[in-house]
DNA sequence: GGATATTAGTTGTTTTTGTAACTAACAACA
DNA sequence: TGTTGTTAGTTACAAAAACAACTAATATCC
């Protein structure tokens, strides 16, 4: 009957519905209990797990414009989850670490994000499971 | 080695890493030739589709908040894509339909959007392509 | 060495979104 | 019929994001 365009079906409003579903469903542990953003969360997120970097890393890796990162970073700063540290060889880079309550928010939050997504992922198959992780990745990295 | 939380694992992450690279990637269309905002695009293509309707069922419908539609209706009537018809036994609702502008306009961009579509999808194996939007269209709707 | 260009990160301004309070129309029911 | 409650949609204000202009440090090249 209907040869139109139908929006459901659309991969970039599908996408866009799944994702803000989870995040949504997921922001009030970060929000709540820390009062963090969603790009704060993912810098804790990526120190955490990655190691210490510096913005541009973080940047690049996570595909977030320096400015939403240079104020994720400064609000972390100002929780006390995160250190800088001016590099001696080019005074411009600084590197970034987790204090001690930055690496127990991480770890907490790690856990709770670990079962969070081990709950949506228990409605598919394994290999369903792998299929879409893995083409999100490769959509996202287009 | 690490059993720590990953954050390149994670679903909702992944999903709003694919969601906005996609959605970039396609606003130039509907926002270069058209000036719409993603909310007044995805207007225009609920009314496109599946006919006319009220702004309260469009919302229901995509998952958008009522004041994100009043704005996006507006923003489309003032650009002459659609008309309001305030229905005479309750005059608090209004029908909303594309006017023959808004018409062609949905025309255009849906078959853009369709292309677009195909040709992010043509890099899937037809069953994975079906695992992924099923699976999308579930996690939405949780 | 000094002018010019790049780079990392910040700050200011404008758009867009989110939230809450509001208006107008209708419903329910004493 | 009139008081109270509910619903569709709008508007006002606050939070967040996008974009552009900026500063400070370094690199390049004459």
């Amino acid at each position: 009957m209907h040869d139109e365009f139908d929006l459901n079906g659309f991969l970039p409003y599908l996408l866009n519905r799944a994702a803000e579903t989870t995040s949504l469903a997921f922001q009030h542990h970060y929000k709540g209990r820390y009062g963090m953003l969603r790009t704060e969360w993912r810098v804790l997120a990526h120190l955490g797990r990655y190691g210490d970097m510096t913005a541009k890393q973080i940047g690049q890796r996570a595909g977030i414009h320096k400015t939403k990162i240079s104020r994720a970073v400064a609000a972390l700063e100002h929780k006390r989850f995160l250190t800088r540290n001016v590099l001696a060889d080019d005074r411009r880079h600084e590197q970034l670490g987790l204090t001690k309550a930055g690496r127990s928010a991480f770890n907490d939050l790690g856990r709770v994000a670990a079962e969070f997504d081990a709950k949506l992922m228990d409605q598919f198959m394994p290999e369903e499971a792998q299929i879409i992780k893995r083409a999100l990745t490769r959509i996202a990295t287009l």
